[in-house]
DNA sequence: CGAAAGTGTAACCAATTGTATCAGGTGTCC
DNA sequence: GGACACCTGATACAATTGGTTACACTTTCG
């Protein structure tokens, strides 16, 4: 039932990239590749990944510097590949905060292993505490509370949501203005990729319009962006979590 | 300039030890390493630590053993290092007062995140002496005392808490806007994995609900996550244990 | 214009969830 | 020991959710 793993593999070799994101996609994976940081942090953007393999030795900005990058950004887990044999860059890798590093040239077996190791510690028992970072996003007349999972209009009347209304709202407000794919929608609500036919995203986007659009039919907020998905088309502006009554 | 936090790393064996002090102090961490219940407790009188990372399996004074000592004799927070097949461990280690818990293997990057997440928190509560391994939290009108397994609402009045409501009411306190599957609910409150067909989750969410909640048929304190589980959806405070009159 | 592709949404249905009820277990008090 | 209160998991059945399907409608483009 549980989704399968996505996994985001950047090398600006293509010689090293497909064939490792054809050999991992076969093994149930999800794969999606980036030949570069730049390519990496605009995926970065509108996916949900579980788990960065990141090539050390790349031109342009370097592997180690989007591996720092990547720490200070999120908590997600990642595999170095390094070619050299040296130490070194292991002892760097690993302190910078990377999860696991493969030496090249490696087997797919091997790197396959060292995923699957990886995913598996990082979805041990949530420990404790460690808020998400759940904000208060306000637009147009509405206020959605991710803290206690509520939109709330001007009237203050709380509209209910299902969970993959929430959801799917949620993610349109952190990424206002952005057009979103029913393909990266159904990855950041749902953690799954599109099936040929699926239309389950044009559901929850009707849902969530007859909830929240004063007229369902001609939309202002939630715009289509045809043949390229949707669009949150409102101004967002984060508010700071509600307040703790004294 | 704050003084770097001093950890003392308990481990009964040099390949876990070593390894780990040298990665931590890397990463700006003072770190003393003991082998066994002596050397640590010798350390403790010379040394004013800040966390103690404490491997629950060890020949001689057991860690489970230790640790409760730790938490009758003082203050400091502890982090529990498991073997992932015992579950029972974790439960028996976060019942007798452990902050948190990582389960062998374990990458030392997740334990560093463990180790800072526990230290921003026991430096965000004020500090209060007299040993309490039970906290108090404050959410909504509610206030659950863990010392004396009692939960107050506004009007002061006591709500009579069942040993599993108040188990799992706990596990949900100490892990606010964090959702939490089915599998994992069973696991922190009982130690047990959940077994195909069964609902004693739901059962316990819905009889928990109908004491917490203004209105049980729409719960907005523990609301359901669809196809993934329960959240708290409260805004959490952890207060300091009620003074017990002498 | 007309065909093809893309989109909106009502209606349907399988899976998931809420909860009443039941039954076994445990502890208490005579 | 027996009666009773209470807790907790199992079971059953109703309600809700969200994916699928079908069909009408739109947009695009030759």
């Amino acid at each position: 039932m549980e989704p399968s793993p996505h996994i985001l593999v950047v090398d600006d070799s293509a010689d090293i990239r497909e064939p490792l994101a054809k050999y991992l996609s076969r093994k149930g994976l999800r794969i999606s590749t980036a030949s570069g940081g730049v390519e990496m942090k605009r995926l970065l953007k509108g996916n949900a990944f579980d788990l960065v393999v990141l090539d050390i030795m790349m031109p342009g900005e370097d592997g180690l510097t989007l591996c720092r990058f990547l720490r200070e950004t999120s908590e997600m887990p990642v595999i170095l590949l390094t070619a050299m044999v040296d130490e070194t860059d292991r002892v760097v890798g690993l302190e910078i905060g990377a999860d696991d590093y493969v030496t090249k040239p490696f087997s797919p077996r091997e790197l396959l292993a060292r995923i699957r190791a990886v995913l598996r510690r990082s979805r041990s028992v949530p420990a404790s505490r460690d808020a998400a970072p759940a904000k208060r996003y306000r637009f147009l007349t509405w206020e959605l509370d991710g803290l206690r999972r509520e939109l709330v209009g001007a009237d203050a009347v709380s509209v209910p949501l299902s969970t993959a209304e929430f959801r799917l709202l949620t993610v349109f407000l952190q990424r206002p203005q952005m057009v979103l794919s029913r393909e990266q929608l159904l990855d950041l609500t749902a953690g799954r990729s599109l099936e040929p036919f699926e239309r389950s995203i044009d559901n929850q986007v009707s849902r969530l319009r007859k909830k929240i659009e004063a007229d369902p039919k001609n939309p202002t907020i939630i715009k289509t962006v045809w043949g390229g998905g949707y669009v949150l088309a409102a101004q967002v502006t984060e508010a700071a979590p509600a307040a703790v009554p004294p």
